[in-house]
RNA sequence: GCCGGGAUAGCUCAGUCGGUAGAGCAACUGAUUCGUAAUCAGUAGGUCGUCGGUUCAAGUCCGAUUCCCGGCUCCA
């Protein structure tokens, strides 16, 4: 019988041989690091003996198979460890996930942390015992009646709505649980663990259902990695947006004022302002016009705009002399009004109105996060109206613009579009070509997208664009929506060439998304050391005694003077003390001041990157960091 | 909103069996005038998230509530 592999070599074997034992035959060690396999192209255990020739694929844990493998057999070790602990547990689902897996429990009683070591504790000694996976295909039927005898009604629920004849099952000892595999050989390969907290999660992700318990852990090949890991883990606590937000002085977020309400300190408003700049300028390079709504629009402008009944929950409302007014959760009513203050030709468009709207919305109280939910925020939202001929290149320009804005700040992100929703309004036409245009403009622009089914808006399809944070939860920033349901229920119009009336067609995009969250992203990203032109405070000024006060303040106010943020730390303090605190408040330039630099009217730069720069004189300091003090200059070509 | 955990000085945290509140850092005062990540000494700082209950006595036990943390659902 011929096994070929991978790279096309080929060996005989009998007859009955098992995955295990060809891997032992090209090397132990490739034994040892072998996960599970492919077969043919498709994934098995390692325990799989072989019937016929086949090309086979040994899978270790540098292959993102393997590594799901090796996770879920972790998960079903835990299972197996919280099943001794618990017999009454009914079991839901434990697949890998990145970095680790899960298993969704059904226990009434609940488990606390320190549970959880006594959970690690009995796995300990299930990985210590080897017990081997074996894996058993079952007629419907009986595996139906198997999980009943055991009480898995989960199980039960989801064998019942499977279409197959058979169903795979893998037991380990006593253990019995269904799962299409593959597995690790035996449970003794699951030693670098860990089980990282508890959660609650709703069985099959509805929130009519019943909530179960949800046990998180990682585990690892290797010991060296789960220590690696959790010291990432340790590292991303620590440029926690919400730690650096407290000890850089930037924002805080106060039980007093109200839950996701933030209130920006000095240096975060300046922060923001930064950006906002940034964000006016570009706009106006662009093309767009600046406007301003109110905060609260009557009621009825609500009502007509769709919002009173599709966003109702998540509005707060107030009243004004007998009247209803709501406070905006959105800025699109006020630019529509914008639009239709007077009469527009086919040759004003496009037209993009821009706002730096500060919004407010009704989230729930459990998913208040920092600055990246919250109840509060500012986008930096704009309309743009245009005839369809013009909505490919329209989209384009803000992909290209997505794409300026973020490599400014460096991010990685990633694209998705989201296509027609079940309940959703407006001609299988226009959904077809908007869909197009989007897919379209992210091909001229070179940008890879996954595609998510029927995640659209009810009135469009988005394009949305996702950032990490430091633990690698993804944030939603940027997005572009078309929308045909606004234009239609405001009745915009425009007269074309014909001198007929059109309905133009309407794009709702963000480029930063909400400013708020998308600061929070990016203390996250610069773990609070911004990019000097950023940076609230651009220089330090540090004296070494007393005597260099009158020369550090001459020194700070020519730099005032060239447009640097200064401040100055006159204190009779040790330089090493003033240096550390200046390093904690992550300024990126400290000047150190005594009586050499006086004499020869020169600065000693340090950098917080690369410390002591050495002494120059303050005007080839100035001259030195012009550049990286001002505000980027984002490439733009029109057209 | 749901599940679990939590809230003690500005920050990080300790506080035993219910018996009158503790540390380090920060702050303030004084001394020190010092050359690239923490000088020394002293002082002050708390309605123990809030409201109610049990008790002779509550930071500690019970209930409610607000807010926070980790998830789930939802979302910029």
């Amino acid at each position: 019988m011929k096994i070929t592999f991978p790279d096309g070599s080929n060996k005989d074997f009998e007859t009955g041989t098992t995955l295990v034992q060809v891997a032992e035959s090209i090397g132990a060690k490739l034994a040892k690091a072998s996960l599970a396999a492919e077969l043919n192209g498709t994934l098995v255990d390692m325990t799989t003996p072989l019937k016929e020739e086949a090309r086979v694929r040994f899978l270790t844990f540098s292959d993102e198979e393997g590594v799901d493998t090796f996770r879920h057999s972790s998960s079903h070790v835990m299972a197996q460890a919280v099943k001794r602990l618990y017999p009454e547990a009914k079991l839901a689902i434990g697949p890998p996930i990145e970095d680790g897996f899960y298993y969704d429990i059904d226990l009434a009683e609940r488990i606390s942390d320190d549970d959880l070591n006594r959970i690690e504790e009995e796995m300990d000694r299930i990985v210590a015992e080897e017990i081997p996976f074996t894996r058993e295909v079952l007629p419907r039927e009986e595996a139906i009646r198997l999980f009943k005898e055991l009480g898995e009604d989960y199980k039960v629920e989801m064998i019942e709505e499977m279409d197959e004849d058979t169903v795979s099952i893998y037991r380990q000892g006593d253990f019995v649980d269904m799962c299409r595999g593959p597995h690790v050989p035996h449970t003794g390969y699951i030693k670098s663990y860990k089980i990282l907290h508890t959660a609650g999660a709703y069985w099959r992700g509805d929130e009519k259902k019943k909530m179960l318990q949800r046990l998180y852990g990682t585990s690892w090949f290797d010991k060296k990695d789960l220590k690696a890991y959790l010291d990432r883990l340790e590292e991303a606590r620590k440029r926690d947006h919400r730690r650096l937000g407290r000890e850089l002085d930037l924002f805080s977020i106060e039980e007093e004022a109200g839950a996701g309400l933030v209130i920006w300190h000095p240096k975060g408003a300046l922060l923001r302002t930064l950006i906002e700049d940034l964000e006016r300028k570009e706009h106006l390079r662009r093309g767009y016009q600046i406007v301003m709504g109110p905060q609260l629009l009557k009621v009825d402008l609500w009502k007509k705009s769709g919002h009173w009944d599709n966003y109702r929950e998540n509005m707060y409302f107030t009243e004004v002399e007998g009247a209803q007014y709501g406070i905006k959760p959105m800025n699109c009513v006020a630019h529509m009004l914008i639009y239709r203050s007077s009469i527009r030709s086919y040759r004003d468009l496009p037209l993009r109105y821009f706002e730096l709207g500060t919004v407010h919305r009704h989230e729930k109280s459990g998913v208040l996060h920092g600055l990246l939910r919250v109840r509060g925020f500012t986008q930096d939202d704009a309309h743009i109206l245009c005839t369809p001929e013009q909505l490919n290149s329209e989209i384009r320009g803000v992909i290209a613009f997505v794409r300026d804005m973020m490599g400014v700040f460096g991010f990685e992100y990633e694209m998705e579009i989201s296509t027609k929703p079940e309940k959703s309004i407006g001609s299988e036409e226009d959904w077809e070509r908007a869909t197009q245009a989007l897919m379209q403009a992210l091909k001229d622009e070179e940008i890879p997208y996954k595609i998510n089914e029927g995640d659209g808006a009810f009135y469009g399809p988005k394009i949305d664009v996702i950032l990490k944070d430091a633990i690698g939860r993804m944030w939603q920033c940027a997005t572009v929506q078309c929308d045909f349901a606004l234009p239609e229920r405001f009745e915009l119009e425009f007269v074309g060439a014909d001198g007929e009336r059109h309905r133009p067609i309407m794009l709702h995009r963000v480029i930063l998304g909400s400013i708020d969250r998308f600061l929070g992203v990016l203390i996250e990203h610069y773990a609070g050391a911004f990019p000097a032109w950023m940076s609230p405070v651009q220089v330090k000024i540090l004296t070494i005694t007393d005597r260099s006060a009158n020369y550090a303040r001459s020194v700070a106010g020519r730099l005032r003077e060239e447009g640097f943020r200064v401040e100055s730390d006159l204190r009779n303090e040790k330089i090493g003390y003033k240096i550390r605190e200046a390093r904690l408040e992550k300024v990126p330039y400290m000047i150190v001041l005594g009586d050499r630099e006086a004499d020869t009217g020169t600065v000693a730069v340090r950098h917080r990157e690369d410390g002591d720069r050495g002494v120059v004189p303050l005007d080839e300091f100035v001259e030195g960091v012009r550049g990286e003090m001002a505000p980027p200059k984002i490439p733009y070509k029109e057209g």
